[in-house]
DNA sequence: CGGCTATTTGAACACCTTCAAGTACGGTGG
DNA sequence: CCACCGTACTTGAAGGTGTTCAAATAGCCG
């Protein structure tokens, strides 16, 4: 299965809209993003995708991507045939209850950055975006002490929340200012967690956390 | 099964954000929606149920609810215990694809929800929404010629696309002088769905409509 | 150094919210 | 039958949040 282990650069669409791949793609390494394009140019990105995460069981079942993903940092990744992992999932019962259940918490989280996008301020979404990827980035070990690594221009940052890259800005400034957290070459310092939590109304359940993590933290070797 | 079968009546709630349900639920008949309240007290819709559609599969693996359902009409839903789910799934692959396909959809509708709230005006909002009712009316039979019944207050529908009631008024006031479209007494009239699709940047592909439907349209009878 | 991209700031404007008040409508009870 | 009530809808006015356009600054890599 190693052999089918790409190494990817960074900016680079992995699966286009459009595309019906032959594989599977899970990322072992790196950074990519679920995203979509309107048909006025515009661009959403629905999720940010770290070790361990599948970017598109759907394939198995669904023909057509209704959207693309792509690389924003260079990344590892390994495809496995729909066949392969159809086998996984019948041989292996507690891989597939995993499988599903990391699916099941994806679907947690896309609810939740539509309740962000759709009732919190500019600076209330971005400090929750930050909560939530401290948590996630946690899980796989690489934070340290609120602190990681988050590869974001302010246009992707806006690109994900609704909002311009300007005001991304003016609200990355305003948090900084008020000393909750600042972003700076792609690192994210968080002061004090428990305020950036209350400053942004987050509340972890929907990352179904009482449940341990099927794939087991760092360890990124389950290829 | 059949003893199963519960009515409901509109606006109560069929399950509350961290209820453990015993059973997994499936609309019949009626019109509920999945909802979550912020910190902050504010409501954000997260999906309509109609007839078909399954509102918390997850269960079955997930402890608590991260969301809340509840009914906007008098509904019939039939309860199904996680048991016999697993035991259907197992025993017949056709209705576990059918029902994991429905799932897929259900996540892709949950991800073009962010594009909409993230990308587009007010008007193209509303204006996407009712293109995506009117083709899932569509599908379970329930809509004539441009036209069919959406139960949803200006209010409702400010909570679903993260706008307030007074300005979800001018815009379908907007809508109805441009002769899109018109919402009076929750009944949605399209004029021409075309210019309406035009307008809204609605592209029905995520819906995957290829596939065609595994539960048959009006077919309610399933339990 | 030069050229690229990302960040930062200013100014004007648009979209959307909030508050407030008035209107329409359906249901209930005298 | 009509008065009353509650809820939803409608409209106006003022203000706030976020956008757009434009230009300047900073940082990185060849």
């Amino acid at each position: 299965m190693s052999r089918r282990v790409r190494d990817i650069d960074a900016n680079q669409d992995l699966i286009s809209e459009g595309d019906s791949p032959e594989d599977v793609h899970l990322i072992l390494e790196g950074f990519a993003v679920r995203y979509k394009l309107t048909t006025q140019g515009r661009r959403q990105i629905l999720a940010y995708m770290i070790a361990g995460d599948f970017c598109d069981v759907h394939v198995t079942l669904l023909r057509r991507m209704d959207h693309g993903i792509r690389t924003l940092r260079p990344s590892r990744v390994v495809r496995i045939s729909p066949g392969t992992l159809l086998e996984i999932l019948e041989r292996q019962p507690a891989i597939a209850r995993a499988i599903w259940l990391c699916g099941l918490v994806d679907e947690a989280t896309q609810r939740e950055w539509l309740v962000n996008v759709g009732q919190r301020s500019a600076p209330q979404r971005i400090a929750h975006l930050f909560c939530e990827m401290h948590v996630r980035m946690g899980i796989v070990g690489l934070t340290s002490n609120g602190s990681f690594e988050l590869p974001l221009t302010q246009e992707e940052l806006g690109d994900t929340m609704g909002l311009s890259n300007v005001h991304v800005n003016r609200s990355l400034k305003e948090l900084r200012e008020s000393e909750l957290v600042t972003l700076r070459n792609g690192q994210i310092v968080i002061s004090d967690v428990d305020r950036l939590k209350a400053f942004s109304g987050f509340d972890p359940s929907y990352l179904h956390l009482e449940r341990t993590a099927p794939f087991a933290p760092a360890d990124t070797d389950i290829a």
